[in-house]
DNA sequence: CTGTTAGCGCGTTCAC
DNA sequence: GTGAACGCGCTAACAG
C-alpha cells in the first residue's frame, strides 16, 4: 500500500512537472505490470486481448510515450546514426542527407548530421560523443584519412566510409577516377588538343582521383595533347578566379574540365562575362551533375554521380553491420560508377571557327 | 572480495565483447569509486590533483568514452536537438542545416535532422520518437500547421517554429511579405507594367505570403499595372514550365518574379531557350539569394534572406528556452528582414526598344 | 575529499 | 498469461 501511494504521489507530480508519463504510470492506471505494459506495447508474448486493450486505453488517456533514452539504455540499441560531413554548401550536401534521411527512417532509424569536419581533432570531438547514442557511422573525410579514435570506434560502433582513403574500414565510394577519365576522352574525343583542369584541394582525395583521372586519359592520348592545371577548392568562387588566370595567360585551352560543378558555374561565369561565347569559345564540363546543372545555358556537361544512390547505400550497408554485429562486412570497398552526362556546353573546338 | 572478482569479470567479457569499458572498470583500476570518476570528469567539487591524475590515467588505459545514453539519463539531458524539415532540395537547406549546425555543436550540442515532412502523420510518427532524444524540437513545416501532437509535446520539450503558422508556439519568420512587396515595387519603379509572378505551392506559408507582397505592392501602384500569376513548386522544373506557359500567352509580361531562386533559375532557362534576351527582352528576380545566383548570367536580382542567421537565430533562440526552463520564451513571433540584391537581371522595359 | 546508494525509465529473465 | 526484481551506465544526494 505504501508502495501504491508512493508511485501515485510520483504521478501527479510529473503532471505538475509537465513531464509526461513513465511507463509505470501506465501500468498504474491499467492495473498491470509494468512488464505486462511493455509486452503489450512491443507485441511480445502473448496476451489476453482485454489486458492488451486496456494498457492500450491508459497509454491513450495519458498520452504516454516511451522514453527513447531508457528504452535504449536496456534494448542497447539508439536507432539512430550519424553522418560526419567534412563542410556543407552547395546542392551535392542537401542532395546526400536527404537521401540518407529517407533510407534510416525507411529502416526505423534517426539521423544525426554533423558537418563541418575539416579538422581532425574537432572531429574527434563529436566521434567521443558518440557512443551510447548512435549505432552506426558514416563518415565522410575526403580532407584527412580516419585517425585512431575512429579505428577504435569504429571496432565497437560500426562505420562506413564515404568517399575516404579506407585502411581496414569498409567503405563506399565514387568512382572518380574513371569518371574523370572518361569526360576527359570525351573532351578529346571532340577534337580539344590544350584542356585546362581545375581541380579541388591538392590534400582531398575526391580531388586527387578526378585529376588522375584527368591526367591518364591526357597521357592515354598522347603528347600532342598539353594540359594545364589550376587549383580550386570547390566553391564557384574558386572556379570564377581560376578562368580569369587562365585567361590572362597566353596559351588559352579551348576546354575546360572542372573537378565539379560549383566550380563549372563559377568558371562559365568568368568566361561569360569576358565575352567567351559559350559553347563556341570554350567547351566546358563538370562533376557531380547538381540538379541545378541542366538549367544552365548552355546546360552543363557534366559526369553524373548518382549522389541519392550513394547517401542509399551507404545506409543500407552500416544498417546491415548493425543489424548483423556477426558478420561484419570487412573492409571492403565498394564503387559507385558514374555516367557522363552530355548535354550542350562541350562544343568542338572548330565551332569557334565555323560557328 | 566476491565483489571485485565479479567486476574484474564483468571487465574482461566487455573486452572480449569488443564493448568499451564504463565508469565501473576505470573506478576499479584507478581504485577509487564510480563517483570520484564521475567528479574528476565533469570537474565538480574539490579533488586531490592525485585522485583526479589517477582516474585520467585510467581513462586513458581503458579508452574509456562516457556512455552517451546511460548519461541522459541521470541528468536528463541528451545535448541534442531535432530539426523537423519539408523537403531537403537545393541550397537553401544545405545553408540553414550547416548554419544551424555550427550553432548547435557551438553550444554544445547535436543535431539531429529529419527532412521529407511534407506529411503530417509521417511527421506525428518522427515527433513520437523525439521523447528522451532531444532537449528541443525545431519545426519547418510551411505546408500545414502544427497538429496537436507537436502542441502537447512542445509543453514538455522547447520547440520553436521556423517560417510555420504559429498559434501558441515561438516562431521565427523571414519577412517574406515585406521582401516580396519591395521587389515588386522595384520592378514596377524600373518602369514595368505587366508582371508576372510565379508563386509556390498555394497552401506553403512563405509562398502565400510572398504572393500577397507581390499583390500589395501591385494595388498600391494602381490599377494600371497588370499582375498575372502562375503557381510553382518551388523546383527549377515548375519555373521552367511556368514561363513556358507564359510565352505562349497573348500578353507577355516585361518582368517575373519567382517566389524562390530555384524557380528563378528555371524560368531564365526557358527564357533562353525562347530567345529572350536577359535582361534587355525580360526582367527576371527571384527570392532567397542562395549561392549560386550571382554566378549566373545576367545575375540574378533577388530577394536576400540571410540564410545562416536565419539558422542561427533558430538554435540560439530554442537553446536558450532549453536552459532556462523557467522563463520560456512565450509564443513570440520573431521577424528575419530581408534586403534587395540588386543585381543585373533586371532591366527596364524600354531596354527592350532601345538596347 | 571520497565512498555508498538510490534512482533515471525501460526491457527482461525468472517464478508464479 | 502475468508480476517482481534486476540491470543498463551514469549522476546526485548523503554519509563519512
Amino acid at each position: 500500500m505504501a508502495e501504491t501511494d508512493r508511485r501515485t504521489a510520483e504521478s501527479r507530480q510529473r503532471r505538475a512537472d509537465r513531464s509526461s508519463a513513465t511507463i509505470r504510470d501506465v501500468a498504474n492506471r491499467a492495473g498491470v505490470s509494468v512488464a505486462t505494459v511493455s509486452r503489450a506495447l512491443n507485441g511480445i508474448g502473448p496476451m489476453t486481448e482485454e489486458t492488451s486493450q486496456r494498457v492500450l486505453t491508459a497509454v491513450k488517456a495519458l498520452e504516454y510515450i516511451p522514453h527513447a533514452a531508457a528504452r535504449s539504455m536496456s534494448i542497447r540499441r539508439s536507432n539512430t546514426i550519424c553522418v560526419l560531413l567534412p563542410e556543407v554548401h552547395g546542392e551535392f550536401f542537401s542532395e546526400l542527407v536527404s537521401a540518407m534521411d529517407f533510407a534510416a527512417r525507411n529502416r526505423g532509424h534517426h539521423l544525426l548530421v554533423s558537418s563541418s569536419h575539416n579538422d581532425a581533432s574537432e572531429m574527434s570531438a563529436v566521434l567521443k560523443a558518440l557512443r551510447g547514442r548512435v549505432d552506426g557511422i558514416i563518415v565522410m573525410s575526403p580532407e584527412s584519412s580516419p585517425g585512431a579514435l575512429l579505428r577504435s570506434l569504429a571496432a565497437e560502433i560500426p562505420t562506413v566510409l564515404l568517399n575516404s582513403s579506407a585502411r581496414g574500414l569498409p567503405s563506399i565510394e565514387i568512382d572518380n577516377f574513371t569518371g574523370a577519365r572518361a569526360m576527359t576522352g570525351h573532351l578529346i574525343g571532340l577534337g580539344h588538343r590544350r584542356l585546362a583542369f581545375i581541380g579541388g584541394p591538392a590534400h582531398n582525395a575526391d580531388a586527387r582521383e578526378r585529376r588522375k583521372g584527368f591526367q591518364t586519359a591526357l597521357e592515354a592520348a598522347g603528347r600532342s595533347r598539353n594540359g594545364m592545371e589550376i587549383e580550386g577548392d570547390f566553391t564557384e568562387a574558386s572556379g570564377y578566379d581560376a578562368v580569369r588566370k587562365m585567361l590572362s595567360a597566353r596559351s588559352r585551352p579551348t576546354a575546360i574540365f572542372a573537378a565539379n560543378d560549383a566550380m563549372a558555374v563559377g568558371a562559365m561565369f568568368a568566361l561569360r562575362e569576358a565575352a567567351v561565347p559559350l559553347p563556341a569559345g570554350m567547351a566546358i564540363a563538370g562533376f557531380d551533375d547538381i540538379p541545378i546543372a541542366r538549367y544552365l545555358t548552355p546546360q552543363l556537361t557534366t559526369v553524373r554521380v548518382d549522389i541519392p544512390e550513394l547517401g542509399r547505400r551507404a545506409v543500407e550497408r552500416l544498417l546491415t553491420d548493425v543489424e548483423m554485429p556477426a558478420e561484419r562486412s570487412k573492409a571492403r570497398k565498394e564503387l559507385i560508377g558514374t555516367t557522363l552526362a552530355i548535354r550542350e556546353s562541350c562544343g568542338s573546338p572548330r565551332d569557334a571557327r565555323t560557328g
